[in-house]
RNA sequence: GGGCGGUUAGCUCAGUGGUAGAGCACCGGCUUUACACGCCGGCUGUCACAGGUUCGAAUCCUGUACCGCCCA
C-alpha cells in the first residue's frame, strides 16, 4: 500500500485517461453473448457545432449507466459517433476555405484549397467539396474526443464512427435501397416545404413557428353568376388574406360547413380579382369562422393548411412560387390558367413576375386598390409563420420531385412500438405519442445539398432527352457507397452521362436524419458483421434529450421498425435541459462563454460530473457551478477519508463490535437501495443517498471509532474497527465510482489491484457475510447501541458548542440518564464516546427517558 | 389553443397519506494527530393559490395562476 502524504485531485484526469487508454479497460469484449452485453446507442453530437454544457450534462448521464452496467459484470458496448453530415458543416466549410460546390464539375485530384479563403468563392466538384468537409471535421473531432475523454466518458474509442464515413454511407444507401425495393420509399411530385435561401426541401421536424408582423387584406371576389346566388344577398364575397400576391395561385374559397353565412355559396363559383379565374367555394372543417371574415382563399400553396385542403378537396394545382421565392413565368389563357380575361390577367401578372414574394405583394395591393377590389386598408397583425429552423426567410411550399419514406401508414404500429419501449422517466412516452399522432405527411428525405449521403440511384434519359424519373436505376449493393454524380450505373459509360439514351445521377443528398436514424445499424455491424450484430442488437439503451424525441428518437424507431420489425433499443433514457439562472434554456452564447473544457479544468471532471449526476432523468437542471464545487469537495473528502481508513489498517480482525456491525448493516441497506435505483435508471438518487451516507459515515462513525482503531481498547476492538473501515471503504468507493471515476480510481490504486471500474458492483451480501450473528436480537441490540452513541455524540457536541468550549478542553464529567434497560447498552459504547468526545467520565444513572448533561470542563492553563 | 412537466427555506433541490428535509448561503464557535477544499453548533417555511377526499394531505382528486418544453 502506498499512501500519498497530501492527497490531491490535481492531475488525476491526465493520469488516469492515459492509463485507461493503455490498459483498455473500456474496450468492448466481443466474445460475450448477448445476455452478458449492455449495448448503448449514443446519438452522435454535431461536430461542426460546439459542445456546450448541455452535452456534458446528458452524456454524463449515459456514462453513469455504462459504468454501473460494466461493474455489474456486463460487457459494455459503448461507441461514440460524430454527426458531421449536413448543412452546418457545409456552411462552415464554405466560409473556412472560400469554396462552393458545383456538382457538375469533375473531381480534381490535385486540388488544394488556398491558405486564405479567396474573395470570390472557388467552385469545386462534389467529391472535392466532401474532401474538404472531411478534413475540417477531422479537426473538430479531435477537440471533441479530447473533451469527452477529459470528462471521463468510458467510451470504447476504437469503435468511433462518423455519419459521413464510408460505413455510415453504405448503411444509409443500403437501407434506402431496401426501402425502395419494398415500396417503403417513393418519389413524388409533392408540395414540399422549401427554404428559398438554402434552396432545399425541409422536413416537418425541422420547422419552427415564429411570430411575425403581417397584415390582413380584405379582398372582394365577385360571384361568377351575374344573377347572384339564392340565399346570398350580395354579388361578391369578402375574404381576408395575409398573402394577396398568391391570388393568381388561388384554386378555391373555403368556409366552415356549419357557417350559415356562406352555406348558400357552397358549390357556387366566384371569380378571382385581377386574374379572372373561376374558382369554386367549398366547405371544410378546418376553416375558422372566427378568423377574418370566416371564409378563406385556398392557394397552391400558401401554407400547410392549403396543402391539407388541396389534398382533401382534390383541387388542381396552380403554382406560382419558384424555388428561389420569386413568381415564375405563367402564360394566362392556356390550359390550367384559364381566365375570363386572359389579357387583363397577363397584364397584371406581368407587373409581378420574377419579383420576390414580398415585392409582388406590394404591387398586387396597388393593383387591387386601383381595381377597387381591396376593401379598406390592410390591418396589421402578428401571426405565426413557418420557418426552417436555420432559415432567415419564411418557408414557401413548392411542388417538386422528392424522395419520401412512408410514415403515415405505420402510425399505429409506431405508437405500439413507443409503448413497448421502457421510458425513463415514463411520462416522456406521451410526448412521443403526441408527435406520432400529429404527423400529417410522409417523411421527405431529399435535400438539395452536397455534403451528405447521395441517393444511390440514377435515372435513364430517353432518346428524346427526357429524364425518366419513374424508372430509377439502383446501384449494385456490393458497390455501396456510391456517388452517382461521379460514378456510373451498371453497364454504362461515363460519356453517356447527361446524353440522350444515357443516364443522369440523382443530384440530391439525404436528410441528415436519414443517416443518423440508422445509428443502431451503423454501430452494430448490420449487413457486415453478423456476429457483432447478434451480440449487440437490438440495443439496451438510447440516451438523449427530450427535444429530439420527435426527430431522432422517432426516426430511429421508424427505420428499425421498417428494417427489422422490432424496436432499436429496449430503454430510452431522456435527459432534461440545462437551464441558465433565469430558468431559461441555456443559450448558445452563454454556453460558449464558459467552455466545457474550462469548466472541467476549473472544478475538476469529478466535480462537474457530480453536478450533472444530480439532475434526475428528464428533469431540467440549473447550471450551477456551486454544485460543481460541492462535488469537488466530496471528491476531496473521499481522498482524505480513504487516507485515514487506510493509514493504520492493522490489525484487522472479525467485525465484532456492535457499533461496527450496525454501520455495516446500514451500508448494506444503502447498497440494496442504490442497486435498485440504478437498475431503474435513477442515478441521481444513488448519488444522493451514497453522499448522505458517506458524510455521516465520516462525521459520526469515523469519529466514534477513531480511538478504538488506534488500539485504545485492545487489538480485538481495533481489529473490528479496521475490518469494518476497510469493508466500508471498498463498498463506498465502488458506489461512487460511476459518478467520480477519477478520485475513486486513484484511491483504489493505493491498495487494490486492477481498476475500480472493472470491480464488481457491491452487494449487501458481501458486507453481511463479514458479520457472524444475524439474529434479530443481536441486530436490534447493535442498532440500539449505535443509535445511543450517535445521540450522545450529538447532545454533548451541542452542549460543548453552546458553552463555547474548544475541543481541546476535555470534559470532566457527563451525566447520562437512561432507562434501566439501556444501562448495559451504554457500557458497550462508553469507551468509544469517551475518546470521540474527550470525556473523562460518564456517570450513568437510571431514570425516565433520556437526559444527557455535560457537568464540567477541565481548566487548561492559558498559553 | 392542445399535450407534458414544474412551483417546498434567500439559492439549488430531495421528499407518493402519519411530527416539513439536505446542501449552499448566513450567524456563532473550533488549528481536532484523514481533511480549514475541514470540524462543531445555530437560524431559516401560509410546501404557488382555491376547493374536495380522508381521522390525518407537500403527497390523492378538481380547478386557477405562473414558469419551462413540445406541438397546433
Amino acid at each position: 500500500m502506498r499512501l500519498p502524504e497530501k492527497p490531491a485531485l490535481e492531475g488525476l484526469e491526465q493520469k488516469w485517461i492515459e492509463r485507461w487508454e493503455l490498459s483498455g479497460v473500456f474496450r468492448f469484449d466481443r466474445t460475450r453473448p448477448r445476455t452478458q452485453v449492455y449495448s448503448i446507442d449514443t446519438p452522435p453530437p454535431t461536430v461542426s457545432g460546439s459542445l456546450h454544457v448541455g452535452h456534458v450534462f446528458s452524456f454524463t448521464h449515459t456514462d453513469l449507466i455504462a459504468r454501473f452496467q460494466r461493474m455489474r459484470g456486463k460487457a459494455v458496448f459503448y461507441p461514440m459517433g460524430w454527426d458531421d453530415n449536413g448543412l452546418p458543416t457545409e456552411r462552415r466549410v464554405q466560409n473556412y476555405y472560400g469554396v462552393r460546390c458545383d456538382p457538375s464539375l469533375p473531381y480534381d485530384a490535385s486540388f488544394t484549397p488556398p491558405a486564405q479563403p479567396a474573395k470570390s468563392p472557388i467552385s469545386v466538384s462534389r467529391p472535392n467539396f466532401i474532401e474538404l468537409c472531411a478534413r475540417l471535421t477531422a479537426e473538430d473531432e479531435k477537440v471533441f474526443e479530447h473533451l469527452w475523454k477529459y470528462l471521463g466518458l468510458s467510451v470504447d474509442w476504437s469503435m468511433t464512427y462518423a455519419t459521413i464515413g464510408k460505413r455510415a454511407q453504405r448503411v444509409s444507401q443500403l437501407a434506402f435501397l431496401r426501402l425502395l425495393a419494398r415500396g417503403h420509399a417513393y418519389q413524388a411530385e409533392a408540395p414540399t416545404l422549401w427554404d428559398i435561401d438554402f434552396k432545399t426541401a425541409v422536413a416537418q421536424a425541422e420547422l419552427e413557428d415564429r411570430e411575425m408582423p403581417g397584415a390582413f387584406h380584405r379582398i372582394r371576389f365577385a360571384l361568377a353568376d351575374a344573377g347572384g346566388v339564392r340565399g346570398f344577398s350580395r354579388p361578391f364575397v369578402e375574404i381576408d388574406t395575409t398573402r394577396p400576391e398568391l391570388i393568381p395561385a388561388c384554386v378555391a374559397l373555403v368556409a366552415h360547413p356549419d357557417d350559415e353565412r356562406y352555406q348558400p355559396l357552397f358549390g357556387a363559383e366566384v371569380v378571382t380579382p385581377l386574374f379572372g379565374v373561376r374558382v369554386p367555394v367549398r366547405a371544410h372543417a378546418l376553416a375558422d369562422p372566427e378568423k377574418g371574415s370566416g371564409i378563406a382563399m385556398i392557394c397552391t400553396f400558401g401554407d400547410i393548411t392549403d396543402v391539407t385542403w388541396w389534398r382533401e378537396l382534390a383541387l388542381p394545382v396552380r403554382a406560382v412560387i419558384h424555388v428561389d421565392g420569386t413568381l415564375r413565368d405563367v402564360t394566362w389563357g392556356v390550359s390550367g390558367w384559364e381566365s375570363t380575361d386572359a389579357d387583363r390577367a397577363q397584364r397584371h401578372y406581368g407587373e409581378i413576375v420574377r419579383l420576390p414574394a414580398a415585392k409582388a405583394r406590394a404591387r398586387v395591393v396597388e393593383q387591387l386598390r386601383a381595381s377597387g377590389d381591396l376593401i379598406g386598408d390592410p390591418r396589421p397583425i402578428t401571426h405565426a409563420v413557418k420557418f426552417y429552423e436555420k432559415g432567415d426567410r419564411p418557408l414557401e411550399i413548392v411542388t417538386s420531385r422528392q424522395w419520401f419514406i412512408k410514415t403515415i401508414e405505420f402510425r399505429d404500429a409506431l405508437i405500439e412500438r413507443g409503448r413497448e419501449l421502457k421510458w425513463h422517466p415514463p411520462y416522456m412516452q406521451t410526448r412521443y405519442e403526441n408527435w406520432v399522432n400529429g404527423l400529417n405527411g410522409d417523411w421527405c428525405i431529399s435535400r438539395q445539398r452536397f455534403f451528405g449521403v447521395p441517393f444511390p440511384v440514377w435515372y435513364p434519359i430517353s432518346d428524346l432527352g427526357r429524364v425518366e424519373y419513374d424508372k430509377p436505376i439502383a446501384a449494385a449493393v456490393d458497390h455501396l457507397p456510391v456517388d452517382p454524380s461521379t460514378e456510373v450505373p451498371p453497364h454504362c459509360r461515363p460519356d453517356q452521362r447527361g446524353a440522350p439514351g444515357g443516364f443522369v445521377g440523382d443530384p440530391d443528398v439525404m436528410d441528415t436524419w436519414a443517416t443518423s436514424s440508422l445509428s443502431p445499424q451503423i454501430i452494430t455491424g448490420w449487413e457486415e458483421d453478423a456476429d457483432l450484430l447478434s451480440r449487440t442488437f437490438p440495443l439496451d439503451l438510447r440516451p438523449q434529450a427530450h427535444d429530439i424525441i420527435r426527430t431522432w428518437l422517432f426516426d430511429t424507431v421508424l427505420r428499425t421498425h421498417l428494417e427489422h420489425n422490432s424496436l432499436p433499443w429496449s430503454n430510452a433514457a431522456i435527459s432534461g435541459f440545462v437551464l441558465d439562472p433565469d430558468r431559461k434554456k441555456m443559450s448558445k452564447s452563454r454556453g460558449n462563454v464558459v467552455t466545457p473544457l474550462r469548466l472541467l479544468e476549473q472544478h475538476g471532471s469529478d466535480g462537474v460530473r457530480y453536478w450533472a449526476a444530480s439532475g434526475r432523468p428528464g428533469a431540467d437542471t440549473a447550471f450551477d457551478t456551486n454544485q460543481m464545487r460541492v462535488g469537488r469537495k466530496l471528491a476531496i473528502k473521499i481522498l482524505n477519508a480513504s487516507k485515514f481508513a487506510l493509514s493504520a489498517s492493522e490489525p484487522q480482525g472479525a467485525i465484532s463490535a456492535p457499533v461496527d456491525r450496525a454501520m455495516i448493516r446500514s451500508l448494506a441497506a444503502l447498497v440494496a437501495e442504490a442497486t435498485d435505483a440504478f437498475e431503474g435508471y435513477d442515478y441521481a438518487r444513488v448519488l444522493q443517498r451514497a453522499e448522505t451516507f458517506f458524510w455521516r459515515f465520516c462525521d459520526d462513525y469515523l469519529e466514534l471509532v477513531k480511538g478504538r482503531r488506534y488500539g485504545e481498547q485492545g487489538p480485538e476492538g481495533a481489529g473490528s474497527a479496521n475490518g469494518a473501515l476497510l469493508a466500508a471503504l471498498s463498498v463506498l468507493l465502488r458506489l461512487f465510482a460511476p459518478f467520480l471515476p477519477f478520485v475513486t480510481e486513484e484511491v483504489w490504486s493505493w491498495w487494490r489491484e486492477g481498476s475500480v471500474h472493472k470491480a464488481s458492483w457491491p452487494t449487501p451480501d458481501e458486507l453481511l457475510s463479514g458479520i457472524a450473528d444475524h439474529s434479530d436480537k443481536v441486530r436490534a441490540g447493535d442498532e440500539r447501541a449505535y443509535q445511543l452513541a450517535i445521540d450522545i455524540l450529538f447532545e454533548v457536541r451541542k452542549q460543548r458548542s453552546e458553552a463555547k468550549q474548544p475541543f481541546k478542553v476535555p470534559i470532566t464529567r457527563v451525566a447520562v440518564n437512561v432507562p434501566a434497560d439501556s444501562v448495559q447498552v451504554m457500557s458497550i459504547v462508553e469507551a468509544d464516546l469517551r475518546a470521540a468526545l474527550r470525556v473523562q467520565a460518564f456517570d450513568v444513572r437510571i431514570g425516565d427517558g433520556r437526559e444527557v448533561l455535560v457537568e464540567g470542563y477541565e481548566t487548561v492553563p492559558q498559553t
